[in-house]
RNA sequence: GGGCCGUUAGCUCAGUCGGUAGAGCAUCGGGCUUUUAACCCGAGGGUCGCAGGUUCGAUUCCUGCACGGCUCACCA
């Protein structure tokens, strides 16, 4: 072993070294810039792959005849290879799709068949020739011309049981997406996901805004945030928690349908459902409630599963998923009231109420309970632990307390709730929305409210936005909004059980 | 941050009731012009995560640390 650009370097990546030089040494561009193809291998898979299969033999002589027309130059990474002597076979990956290639030593230069027996797994190589089908029935490429496109100094995971490592996975994505084909489509149907969610917006009527990353205040939620600093302004930035009091600026500015698809940043825990960085959608739609959000969240969801899964049924962490409409709705007291553990007897209703049996429960259920806690907030816990694990069917939840809402209306009914809602989904949080307050004078109580129990030690209570109570008093048209968390829809839809696995570059405690 | 578990060859994994380790793939040499986890013959490759401790002797037992996984707490 020896020290390199890679670090320590065993006998592999000094052997691939040596053939790089021997490469070279044939006159190859060991790095040349381009490299013309007709077709993608994914493109050939798809327009010839129906000649592929086992055929009798009078019948492949024909196919072949056909094929054999069909002049190709394509390029990919070499990712098997089985060399017999004076030919050999290989298989070529786009990253997409692998097409095998074949190679006799009498059908190209003597050169090239230098360079394919000095070629590593993992080289990226060009080929021209022709396509033709095997015996076994194996759609090919019949080498006459090769390429030397790009080396590869480091040795390929295991190409039968591909990565496994999961630090590995997380830390050096490139090779996960290289070894395992799962992964990749993962990632691959995350786009279509958010392809669909902006067609969908688009369609509506929506605009696509973007709101600042970079905030001067961390509001919109309750969350602790990151602190950067811009020198040139000499003042403190947060990154964004959420971009809600923007959106609702715009509504005030007479964009009636907004929606933004981006980032929010929260400086906390990292589990299987938290990233530091998340994607959101957050949309906003004036003189519509939060009825009309239910509404067309039901919308939006069944149509993501359908054009994405296939089917209304989605089977996810073990649990069979129906998408189909209408969704179960509860009220927070429902949903706890109905999963309320086996071993303890199950409360009257209005016990709900009881603050001194609420921190009990918390107690007895969670094993903490903060005495600095109000009732709302032991509610709110409370559901956490009691119910949000079970709502595995697609479930609003509703009549969450004012307090635990700080920029929600209030029920014309009942001001101690608000008009409110959040989907659970496979014991997954995945949506928030509500009526959105426009009474400045409201907001603002709200907000004092918020910085009371920031000063009693509760770090992720709301700060005073006074430029956000200025817009609200220009006036604002009712109206309602919702965050949709794409990364947990992305875990529902592909059948992921961490965050981590949907997210291409997780974060990480830094390699030693 | 707490608890539990993991870390052995480039990769995927065995294993050692404490006597310094094996397989498959990959690699190297030889054979092979329709193979496909190609095959046949031969070979090399490991400070068993790091640092201490116990011991005649530690990859194995103990402690600490690092990184990771699950989980609890915080949160979406």
């Amino acid at each position: 072993m020896s020290r390199g650009i890679f670090g320590e370097e065993n006998e592999l990546m000094v052997q691939r070294r040596k053939n790089f030089e021997v490469i070279r040494a044939l006159g190859f561009d060991p790095y040349p810039h381009k490299f013309d193809r007709t077709h993608t291998i994914a493109e050939i898979v798809r327009t010839y792959g129906r000649y592929a299969g086992a055929k009798p033999p009078e019948e492949l002589e024909r196919v072949n005849a056909e094929l054999r027309q069909v002049a190709v130059r394509i390029a990919g990474r070499m990712m098997t290879t089985r060399l017999m002597g004076r030919a050999a076979f290989a298989h070529l990956s786009d990253g997409d799709q692998r097409l095998q290639i074949y190679i006799r030593s009498n059908e190209v230069s003597e050169r090239e068949w230098q360079l394919y027996n000095h070629l590593d797994l993992g080289d990226f190589i060009g080929v021209e020739g022709y396509l033709f089908v095997t015996r076994t029935g194996e759609l090919t490429i019949h080498v006459q011309r090769l390429h030397f496109l790009a080396k590869a100094f480091l040795p390929l995971p295991e190409k039968w049981h591909g990565l496994q490592d999961i630090e590995m996975r997380y830390r050096q994505r490139y090779l996960d997406l290289i070894a395992n084909r799962a992964s990749r489509e993962v990632f691959v149907r995350r786009a279509q996901i958010i392809k669909e969610i902006r067609r969908f917006f688009d369609e509506r009527g929506y605009i696509e805004v973007e709101t600042p990353m970079l905030t001067p205040l961390a509001t919109g939620a309750a969350a602790r945030p990151f602190i950067t600093h811009h020198n040139a302004l000499d003042i403190d930035l947060y990154a964004r928690i959420a971009p809600e009091l923007y959106l609702k600026r715009l509504i005030v500015g007479g964009f009636e349908k907004v929606y933004e698809l981006n980032r929010n940043f929260r400086n906390e825990g990292i589990s299987t459902k938290h990233n530091p960085e998340f994607t959101m959608l957050e949309f906003y739609e004036a003189y519509s409630d939060y009825e009309d959000l239910m509404e067309l969240t039901e919308e939006l969801l069944t149509h993501l599963v359908r054009t994405i899964c296939g089917s209304l049924v989605i089977e996810y962490a073990g649990n069979q998923i129906d998408f189909t409409r209408p969704w179960r709705r509860l009220t927070l007291k429902e949903a706890i009231l109905l999963n309320w553990p086996e071993t303890m007897p199950t409360p009257a209703p209005e016990d709900l109420d009881v603050p001194e049996r609420l921190s009990a429960w918390l107690q007895a259920i969670s094993g903490r309970c903060d005495p600095r806690w109000s009732p709302a907030q032991m509610l709110g816990k409370l559901f956490e632990h009691v119910a949000e694990e079970k709502l595995i069917q697609p479930t609003f939840v509703l009549g969450y307390p004012t307090e635990l809402s700080p920029l929600a209306k209030q029920s014309e009914e009942d001001p101690t709730i608000v008009h409110r809602f959040e989907l659970y989904i496979g014991g997954l949080e995945i949506a928030n929305a509500f009526c959105e307050l426009n009474d400045p004078a409201e907001q603002y109580r709200r907000f004092e409210q918020q910085m009371r129990l920031r000063e009693r030690g509760d770090e992720e209570a709301m700060v005073m936005d006074e430029d956000f109570i200025r817009a609200l008093g220009y006036g604002m048209p009712p109206t309602a909004g919702e965050g949709i968390g794409i990364d947990r829809l992305v875990m529902l839809l592909t059948n992921q059980r961490s965050i981590r696995d949907v997210i291409l570059f997780p974060h990480m405690r830094p390699e030693r």
